[in-house]
DNA sequence: GGCTGTGAACTTATTCACAGCT
DNA sequence: AGCTGTGAATAAGTTCACAGCC
């Protein structure tokens, strides 16, 4: 099967979206041209999205909303309930913590502080606990992905002791590439690098067409 | 000019962040081999990107960290000081408000809340003030871009508040995709869209040479 | 001699046109 | 007749090889 460009991966998770607000809505039939427009693409691309990963629509009549967000939510892994760790309980991992839209594909089972005064306060869920216990409770829990919300001086060296210790994707939130092994799936959510990229478009408010200079 | 890839830009935030550090380390000269192993790309790529923007080294010796970092920033639009609100002073809104990070090339003004439990605290650098003093604030002073970290519910009709008010860039926090009219610079920090191409990527960890099914 | 800057080759991604089902 | 699924055409982006300059 053909390599897959993951700008698609990136659009399919909006479809998803556009899919699930159909389906709060109560809509039961749409079209990669109505798809389309909702999720901001042409239908093109959405059909052809969709064709690296199987058919999933009827010719001559278009998608069953339920049955093609049971397969995007299959696709993206949100078929299996992934279990999180948060390691940092600093402001950013306590928002995290109690962020309601995450009990939907995933299961937080722990939450990680260095800090004593965070260590055994109780955030959302979670009672917090030392980072000493990191090794085991990934272990113990099986846990699946880190949501690594450490400050960017302790990132890289955390990083490394999550992997080695089991777990299998990284959702980091410091403002650094880590360099870690295949194998391991790396998200970068790094808003700093978001704001300087703002800079340039403000800047260069052509910037599709033309180029200053 | 040319058609710059906006990859492009994403990785000229990354050659600055090896700039700032090799700074910081005291190194004055670099070439695009050394800033390629450090930002995890070849030194081609690095060439090409550079050279989208002008010619910042010397031929036969490489680059000068200082002189580089300035292009980068300039190019980012480091080189002015933005003027920042916050919109949306929930635990991410007052995360944001206190990050030392922020401080360098930004400059953040005013946070906003509706809940009045919220509105006149002291966050960081910020008293909260109440929603309603957005637009004047905005205009008063001279506001380029907003920080929106306000629910998903609302976040498509403050946008629309924000860029009538005249701001022109917003980096989004919430997991929606906004309209905006064109002109208005939007950046999406997403990280519901980021743990779903985890996902992916941990289901299907061949997923750069042959797929599953 | 060595490293940058860049046109040309190649690879990847998007757009399109239409064949294939229903 | 209508809308999906897909091979082929086009466009975009990356890699490369080497010309240009220090």
């Amino acid at each position: 099967m053909a390599k897959i460009p993951d700008a698609t991966i990136t659009r399919l998770v909006r479809y998803l979206r556009v899919l699930e607000r159909m389906e709060r809505d109560g809509d039961v039939h749409t079209s990669s041209e109505e798809l389309a427009r909702l999720a901001g693409v042409t239908a093109f691309q959405v059909r052809k999205d969709l064709a690296y990963f199987g058919s999933y629509g009827t010719r001559g009549v278009g998608y069953t909303v339920p049955v093609l967000r049971r397969e995007l939510r299959q696709i993206l892994g949100l078929g299996r309930r992934w279990r999180l760790i948060l390691v940092g309980m600093g402001r950013l991992g306590q928002a995290l913590a109690d962020y309601p839209g995450l009990a939907d594909g995933y299961e937080l089972v722990a939450g990680f502080d260095v800090d004593p005064s965070v260590v055994g306060r109780r955030v959302g869920p979670l009672e917090v606990r030392p980072l000493n216990e990191l090794e085991s409770v990934v272990q113990s829990e099986h846990v699946d992905v880190a949501l690594l919300t450490v400050p960017e001086a302790q990132a890289q060296a955390v990083a490394e002791r999550l992997v080695r210790a089991g777990v299998r994707g990284l959702l980091n939130f410091a403002p650094v590439v880590l360099k870690l092994p295949d194998g391991v799936a790396v998200e970068n959510i790094d808003f700093m690098a978001g704001l300087s990229r703002l800079g340039f478009f403000m800047l260069n408010p052509r910037w599709r067409e033309e180029m200053m200079r």
